[in-house]
DNA sequence: TAAATTTACTAAAACGTTTTAGTAAATTAA
DNA sequence: TTAATTTACTAAAACGTTTTAGTAAATTTA
């Protein structure tokens, strides 16, 4: 036992002397950090960057800090942002994924490294994973357009090949077959994730000029407004013979006149699951059992 | 000089054998990182995401890594986001600075640390500093109201005590004065930061009942989303009795119906001259002088 | 050709911590 | 009381690079 008058002398002495320990040194002998990485689509979308902002701010009241970098679905910059993280000794790696780094993300699972997935699923990896209930949320959203009467109900998805999209996409034709209505492939429009807006938004355009077409659902929020946007281009309302759902909350859903109801996911609930994963690896000697946390999210009707 | 022969039979070892070279080590050693440190308000606001996204990409392209945190106006959380990047040793740092880490910031100065500030400059530190012209784009945004036959102009602006926030309000007063209105203080409201919205939806309301008020600019795109539930809470239409603009543009001010006007600060030009400064200094031997780069922001005219 | 300089290479030191090893002193067990 | 164990402290090794120092060989200069 050292007593406390030497406690205090040597830590006067610290301050003192302004002493800051070096973080790289301390990395290099021990191998860890306090950091956490974090790998997302694009920090300029809006979900993302709420979500990063909550996850930051629970680490960080957790002595964490966080550090995140954009893929943009671009494979080659996510292999290096995953290299660039391993090579900054990240303590543990939370990450949006995209197919096509499944074997750098088992690498890491390899090595022990905690990994969470999160918004999108690999299914052939064995890792953690939280994660909304995208199919429920999407059968729930068709299933309010039908009970309102509508027919031609349209899908606007994105082409990148993640569970996450998958899903939403078969709660979509779910819904249709359990009602009875046919599928129609011409009411489903896949756009390419990294094309020129103005290119999908003459798609957006063509398919609503579909006659009969009474209601769509987007399946992501930067989807819905270009949606909106066409719409407003094209001076055509969304009313009774138009229903529209969108998916990741948006400030402009709210404030549309009229609002624009929306699948909201629980991201309060989503980023403190992620972060109580984390920790629990974290301050486990021993490797944790993996857990696949499906959380509903929540069809928001406004009008 | 080695011949092409060793080279190549280096380098075939260097990959079979899977090497990669411990940059954790590497820093230790030479003091720098390859990394940039950006530092900003709140990633969840979109202005702040589109222009991290912007620098992330433009760094990413030079071969530089950038890692982002906020500060969330919170002194505390600044600093030690400042010390953090400094154990880490980041080779620069992008800014967009608040009061009370002047001290931190010439710290970092006296290191030959590169600093750029952005979007908030701090008037007592010599350093670069990249920005629009906040007082000309207010002035401007006012004027338009006058022009257009206003007389009872408000400003909804947030207390934040940084160059930026003063300068939207001197331009508002400013316009006043030349064309002869009178400022009326009432008509000026100043939102704490970290104000719940509830309480500040109800003072924007209070406001808006204001007798003859027939104008309102948001000095900050958050702020005029509120204005705008605000208005739709209330069934009070934005037509000629009423006219807005909104600061740093959002997807939700061109789908309102009707379209919002807003002060666009010019994005892609401010992150590339952050980029530029930072890059010129980082590949400089010697120390550049300070710059203080003003770019005009646009006032957008939607109806 | 001899001296001076440059080049090529090897070995060791340095970055600033944490971990391990080693030793003396203090405590506990027999 | 003596041996065995624990505690307190000091010194050195280790993390994996880059930089510096040192030496021998090669080249240039006079």
């Amino acid at each position: 036992a050292i007593s406390d008058a030497v406690i205090k002398k040597v830590q006067k002495i610290i301050i003192d002397s302004g002493y800051k320990p070096n973080q790289i040194a301390r990395s290099l002998r021990t191998g860890n950090s306090n950091i956490i990485g974090l790998i997302i689509e694009d920090i300029s979308n809006s979900f993302f960057a709420k979500i990063a902002r909550l996850i930051e701010d629970k680490a960080y009241k957790r002595g964490y800090k966080i550090i995140y970098s954009s893929t943009e679905n671009n494979i080659e910059k996510a292999k290096e942002l995953i290299e660039m993280f391993k090579s900054r000794k990240v303590d543990a790696y939370i990450i949006s994924p995209i197919k096509g780094i499944e074997d750098d993300i088992q690498i890491l699972l390899d090595e022990n490294k905690p990994v969470i997935l999160f918004d999108r699923n690999l299914p052939t990896l064995n890792t953690n994973y939280v994660g909304a209930n995208h199919f429920v949320a999407s059968y729930q959203a068709v299933e309010s357009f039908i009970k309102q009467g509508k027919k031609n109900i349209a899908l606007v998805t994105t082409d990148i090949d993640v569970q996450q999209i998958i899903e939403r996409f078969e709660g979509y034709k779910k819904a249709l077959l359990d009602y009875g209505l046919p599928f129609n492939k011409d009411l489903v429009l896949k756009i390419p994730f990294n094309q020129e807006e103005i290119i999908s938004n003459k798609q957006i355009k063509q398919l609503f000029k579909n006659q009969g077409l009474d209601a769509a659902l987007f399946a992501t929020n930067y989807l819905a407004i270009s949606g909106l946007k066409v719409l407003k281009q094209m001076d055509r309302k969304v009313d009774k013979t138009l229903a529209i759902i969108g998916y990741d909350d948006h400030e402009a859903f709210e404030l549309h006149t009229p609002s624009i109801s929306t699948i909201q996911q629980p991201l309060e609930q989503i980023a403190e699951t992620i972060i109580k994963l984390i920790l629990a690896q974290l301050s486990s000697k021993t490797k944790l059992p993996n857990q696949q946390i499906i959380i509903p999210a929540k069809l928001i009707l406004r009008n």
